[in-house]
DNA sequence: GATGATTTGCTGCATTGCAACAATTAGTTT
DNA sequence: AAACTAATTGTTGCAATGCAGCAAATCATC
């Protein structure tokens, strides 16, 4: 079991190592848990995710973990990311075509919420059951069968705003 | 000022001739209060998109829009899309890469909620001023200042599900 | 009609994303 | 252990998306 659950902003001064020491444990358990294998690659794949703390393309993901000069090719990447995704260990950020690690430890199916910093890149991550099933009624009400929401905001985040 | 409101998802069976005339003569009379220019490709990509009634990628639109053999450059239809997004004729889908056209005559900063149907590709457009209230507080409550919130269904529309 | 601003055309390219097949590796069975 | 099967990774190649930068044309205004 991880400890507390993060916040919605990753605080600028938390515990950023032990962060992501947390959040590698528990894809491990993960993936022993459901019999998958967390391969190096998907595995490197999952940590520069975690060391950024924000949205990352594909191909800078590439940059992070080419290492020795031999970098993967994106496909390479995109699988993992698949894999990674189908477990709940990543999200996509559909608005900019980047991806996040989350470190909330939720359920695939729970509704989520990003709050992207246009300043920081910064993205938090809500979690909230009133939106989802609001969002999902007014759906049903035009009489469509919802699935996956994406909810996507950009915005300013306090640390940049406080500036 | 148009007819009655669209629901939330175009009837099989509306008079979409007349969908598409009215959307039309909103955004010239718009693009005209404005001193806007609906210009002959800005107005043959928004007729593309009003005829269509679904998400058409860029790249469809080039299809679509290039009479006679002589089909216009990719950025022709960026830029045209660009003036048209800007002027709320025009959103885009975000987790698709597409963009639709907005028969509901809403505000830009309205907040809308796009339903897309997987199977038929068809697209609501819900605006409700709850959920966007909801979405605007649990923001704030993270210190956050919220700008344009994307919020983008899939799932099944009650046309394809009722077959 | 000269001037300045807007719009369009054109060339080229960066980024994103994946298909198809071969090679490798991991796990399982005889 | 050898053989077999399934999963993963490597390689090549390419399609789709999106825009920068500059030149030409068009529009508005004086
Ligand atoms: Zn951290
Ligand atoms: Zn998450
Ligand atoms: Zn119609
Ligand atoms: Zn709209």
């Amino acid at each position: 079991m991880r400890g507390m659950a993060p916040s919605v902003f990753p605080t600028p001064d938390h515990d950023h190592g032990r962060c992501t020491a947390d959040a590698l444990a528990h894809a491990e358990a993960l993936c022993e848990a459901r019999s998958q294998r967390l391969t190096p690659i998907r595995r490197q794949v999952l940590e520069a995710l975690l060391t950024s703390h924000k949205p990352l393309g594909a191909y800078e993901i590439i940059e992070l973990t080419g290492q020795e000069g031999a970098r993967p090719a994106p496909i390479t990447i995109y699988r993992a990311l698949d894999f990674l995704i189908e477990n709940g260990l990543v999200h996509r950020i559909e608005s900019r075509n980047a991806f996040i690690a989350c470190i909330h430890n939720h359920a695939i199916s729970d509704f989520v919420v990003f709050l992207i910093c246009e300043r920081c890149g910064a993205v938090g991550e809500v979690s909230s059951r009133a939106i989802g099933e609001t969002l999902s009624n007014a759906a049903k009400a035009a009489g469509f069968t919802p699935k996956a929401p994406v909810v996507e905001v950009s915005g300013i985040c306090a640390h940049c705003r406080g500036v």
